[in-house]
DNA sequence: CGCCGCTAGAGGTCTGACCACTGGAGGATA
DNA sequence: TATCCTCCAGTGGTCAGACCTCTAGCGGCG
C-alpha cells in the first residue's frame, strides 16, 4: 500500500510551488464551485486572469497544463470548455503517452506475480496469512451485496495482490508491483464489472490463498498464472503475446 | 518576414493545430537530434524561442505542456532539464527510501531476465540480433586482452543484457531492468573479477544468444536462468532463496 | 581556511498591443 | 419572404520588452 500512496501523493501534488500550477488548481476549483459539467464553457481568459489576479500569460500557461492533462479543451475563436472525463479513448491515449500499452502491463503482472505467489508460499508468516484472509473476507462480503461499490472492490482486490507480494519478501518486487498496479488500476475497475468476473475472481483468489497457506509454491504459481490470464481475457483482450 | 513565416507554417502544418503543441514537438525533436538524455539541461527559454522563431511566452506554454506530460523538469533559477521517463522516476522514488539486499536484486534478475530471454527469442528483429552479436564480439575481444579494463567489461556485459530486454519489446520491463542494473552495477564488477568467471560468462552469453537467434524461447529461458544463477554464486552467495 | 555577500544567468511574471478565428447579426439580393 | 453574403464583436493566439526572483558560484573579507 505504501507504494501506491507515494504515487498518488506525487501525482496529485496540489499546492505546487509553481504559480501556473497553482492557478491551474484554482481553475479546477472554479469548475467545482460553479458545478460546471463537461461541455460547459469557462469564462474568457481575460476574465479568469482578472478574477484570480494574475496576468493573461500566466493564466494561459495554467490552461495549457489543464489542456495537456485533458481537463479542458481550448477552441480558437470559441472559448475554453470543460473536457469530457476520461473516456476509453482518452484512457488509451494516456496509456500511450505514459509509454506503456495494456498488453505490456499484463505481461508484467505475469512476470511479477507468478514468482511472487511461489515465494509467498515459502516465506509467508502467520500474520501475513491472517491479513490475506482478512482482505479476502472483506472481498467476499462486498461481492454479496446488491449494489457493489466497484471502487472499493478494486481497491481490496489490489490490496490482496499486494499482500501476496509483501509476503514474497522482496522489496524491489514490492515497489515495482506498486507502480504497476497504479498504472493498471483504471483498467482493473472495468474488468471487474464484467458479468461473472467477480465470482471467477473470488474463486481464483481462494485457490491462490489455499496454495500459499499450504506452502505449495508450485500450486500458488499455477493458480496465480490462471488468475492473471483470466483477468487479461476479461479486460477485452485475446491471448497475451 | 512575418507573412512568409505564416504561410510556410500553415502550408507545412506539421504537428498539432495549436502553435504551442507544434513548438512542444519541435523541442522534443531538438532533444532527439542532440541526443540529450534524462538529466541534461536544455538551452535557456530565450535561446530556444529565438531558434524556433517564436516568442518567449509561446515557448513557455510549450514547455508547460512538456512539463505536464512529465517530459521535462523546470527548475527556477537553474534551467530546464530532460526528465526521467515516468516509470523510471516512480520506481526510483519508490526505491529511494528502501534499501534492498543483494539477494533480492538477484531474485529480480531471475524474475525479469528469464522471461525477457524467452520473449526476445520470439520477437527479436534482425537488427536487434546484429546489435547483440556486435556487443558479444566486443566482449569476447576484450576478454582476450592481457590487462582487462573491468569497468568497460561490466558496461558491455550490462549492454548485452539490456539488448535482450529491448528485444523483448516490453517498455515497463525495459524501464524496470534499467533501474535494477543501476542498483546492481557495483556488485557486477567484483563478480567479473572472479577467476574463470569471464570465460564462464562468455560461454553463457553465447548460449543465450544462440537460443534467441534460433527463436528457441524455452532454450533461451533455460540459458538465462543458468547464467543468472552462476553470476549469483560467483558474487559470493549461496543458493538463491 | 572558512564564512559571507555579490553577481551572472536562469526561469517567473507583467503590461499592452495586435493578429486570427468563429459565429451570428443584419443588410443586400433573388 | 427567403436566402445569401458581409461585417463585426468576442474569444483565443501571439508578440515585444521590461522587470522580478531564485540559484549557484566566485570572490573578497575576516
Amino acid at each position: 500500500m505504501k507504494a501506491i500512496d507515494l504515487l498518488t501523493s506525487e501525482a496529485l501534488s496540489l499546492g505546487g510551488d509553481q504559480r501556473s500550477e497553482r492557478i491551474a488548481n484554482q481553475v479546477l476549483e472554479f469548475i467545482e464551485i460553479n458545478k460546471l459539467v463537461p461541455g460547459d464553457r469557462l469564462p474568457p481568459e481575460r476574465d479568469l486572469a482578472r478574477n484570480l489576479q494574475v496576468s493573461r500569460p500566466s493564466m494561459r500557461e495554467a490552461l495549457r497544463i489543464l489542456q495537456a492533462q485533458g481537463r479542458v479543451e481550448i477552441r480558437h475563436g470559441q472559448g475554453t470548455f470543460v473536457a469530457q472525463p476520461q473516456t476509453t479513448r482518452q484512457l488509451q491515449a494516456a496509456l500511450l503517452t505514459t509509454d506503456v500499452g495494456i498488453e505490456e502491463l499484463f505481461e508484467m503482472r505475469q512476470v511479477f506475480e507468478i514468482p511472487a505467489a511461489g515465494w509467498a508460499a515459502n516465506r509467508r508468516s502467520k500474520e501475513q496469512l491472517r491479513l490475506m484472509r482478512s482482505t479476502l473476507n472483506q472481498l467476499n462480503q462486498l461481492a454479496q451485496q446488491e449494489l457493489i461499490d466497484f471502487e472499493v472492490l478494486q481497491k481490496l482486490d489490489a490490496e490482496f495482490h499486494l499482500r501476496i507480494v509483501e509476503a514474497a519478501a522482496n522489496r524491489f518486487l514490492n515497489q515495482s508491483v506498486g507502480v504497476l498496479q497504479a498504472m493498471l488500476n483504471t483498467s482493473m475497475e472495468t474488468t471487474l464489472r464484467q458479468p461473472g468476473r467477480i465470482e471467477q475472481s473470488r474463486h481464483d483468489h481462494e485457490a491462490i490463498f489455499a496454495a500459499i497457506e499450504a506452502g505449495d509454491a508450485q500450486g500458488a504459481e499455477r493458480a496465480a498464472a490462471l488468475h492473471i490470464m483470466g483477468a487479461y481475457h476479461a479486460s477485452g483482450n485475446s491471448q497475451p503475446k
